[in-house]
DNA sequence: TTGAGAATGTGAATTCATTCACAAAAGACA
DNA sequence: TGTCTTTTGTGAATGAATTCACATTCTCAA
């Protein structure tokens, strides 16, 4: 049992590195490496050796002095922590240009992220067969979730109607959802929202692109602006 | 001319954070209003006061002392420094699930995001249409970039030819890519890359489920693991 | 015109994340 | 078995980002 005193705080970017170490190891696994360092696994993400080893020492310690990590057992206790080591039921909501391709993306089943439910509220799309899943209306939202425990929920639908769905999915239940639509969705405090915002990408290329070269186009080492 | 004693660091976080404001900002200029404090503009997403002043008061002072910001300069200024106030051309590589509902994207083309050229290597898709846009064969890839201005490259095609992909485009003198592959390419120094991943904001998500529950279902305050 | 209230802009303080640096542990091999 | 090398695991040191706190400046209403 978890004590309130012995608890210890994970960041944000610990939990993303964590994804990339287990992208990593399951190369290296593939790969029959039987033993891998921080050293070589700092130098394949650009970190520094001591940011791996102290990620790694906040869920305990793995590797063994003088060897490294075990590539196998490491992979697996991170697929462990990251929860990748089973199945989680997902719902997509609105299958138009980007949910039809997240449908079609055999990479999350492989992950263990299986999309069981469709919705949309299109009726020349409720009904139609989605690789295999046939497009439920989005009016039995609430039941279906329900019925199928789905666990995650990806909003892909207009901006517009984003939190109105987005209500819907946490009267549900739902505690955890992946939203494409480019706006600040409420979710109460005990939902985890995370959002994908394509534009905002291509937004800091822009303003890199724009602040980070000189008018030499040679490249300013950081981005840095006037005092 | 930038000296470089006249220089100050904006981070990643800030920068992320001015498109947010300038979403809102948006939004705030089609309702006519006027002005917005920081108290505002960090209730809408979910930041505190300070950190919009400090965010803001990297680029100079914008605001009126017991008024706020003025919505529509400040928003005109942001755009500045976000580059938002220009077009950029755009070369999308894969046509693909991800690349077609990328192309078909409206929000891009009004934020000036203008996608010019479409790649692939697939013969039946090459000379097709999407959107007005010819499909080219991507062996022309560096011929064309270079023709058209392209300045921003988008990667959509499969993780294992990604990489081929890139050293052509850098080859080109492209130095800003936004890749959707799940790999970590290498790019040399002055090269901007961002990557998209899906894959990781799953986890994200599958790991905070998993750790911030406690066995009553109650959310645990942070993510917090054993000592 | 004035005074109360509002909100900025910014150094200082604090909190959080990363890197350093080294003792301790294990392997390799004579 | 002993010594040399490698590499972990982790407190301490550093560095970065956020928040605090308040003097300053402006608005607005009377
Ligand atoms: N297409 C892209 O490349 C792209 C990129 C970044 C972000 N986005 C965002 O992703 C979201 C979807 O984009 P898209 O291009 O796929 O749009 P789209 O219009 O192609 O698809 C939206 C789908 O949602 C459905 N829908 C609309 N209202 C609904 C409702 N009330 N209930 C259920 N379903 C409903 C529509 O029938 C449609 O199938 C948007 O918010 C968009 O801004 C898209
Ligand atoms: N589909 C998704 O939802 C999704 C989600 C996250 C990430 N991704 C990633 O995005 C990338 C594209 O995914 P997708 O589902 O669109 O795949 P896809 O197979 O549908 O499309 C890939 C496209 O790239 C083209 N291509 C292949 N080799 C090429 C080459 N050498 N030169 C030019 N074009 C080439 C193919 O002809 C195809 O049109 C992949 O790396 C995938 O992992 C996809």
């Amino acid at each position: 049992m978890i004590s309130e005193s012995s608890r210890r705080r994970i960041s944000e970017s610990t939990v993303r590195r964590l994804s990339l170490y287990y992208r990593i190891l399951s190369v290296l696994e593939k790969e029959n490496q039987a033993t891998v360092s921080s050293k070589e696994l700092a130098r394949r993400e650009k970190l520094t050796p001591a940011q791996v080893r102290k990620d790694l020492s906040f869920f305990g310690s793995f590797g063994t002095r003088g060897l490294g990590y075990p590539v196998c057992e490491l992979k697996k206790r991170i697929g462990e922590i990251l929860g990748l080591n089973r199945t989680w039921n997902i719902a997509l909501i609105g299958v138009g240009n980007i949910g039809s391709a997240l449908v079609g993306y055999k990479e999350f089943q492989r992950q263990g992220f299986h999309i069981k439910l469709i919705f949309d509220n299109d009726q020349r799309k409720i009904g139609s067969n989605h690789k295999g899943i046939t497009v439920s209306d989005i009016k039995n939202l609430g039941k279906e979730l329900r019925e199928n425990n789905i666990e995650i929920v990806i909003v892909a639908v207009p901006a517009t109607v984003a939190q109105y769905i987005v209500d819907d999915v946490v009267k549900a239940g739902i505690k955890a959802i992946l939203n494409f639509a480019p706006i600040n969705l409420k979710v109460p405090e005990d939902v985890f929202l995370r959002n994908e915002n394509m534009s905002m990408e291509l937004e800091y290329l822009s303003f890199a692109r724009i602040n980070l070269y000189n008018d030499l186009g040679t490249r300013i080492r950081s981005i840095q602006l006037f005092e």
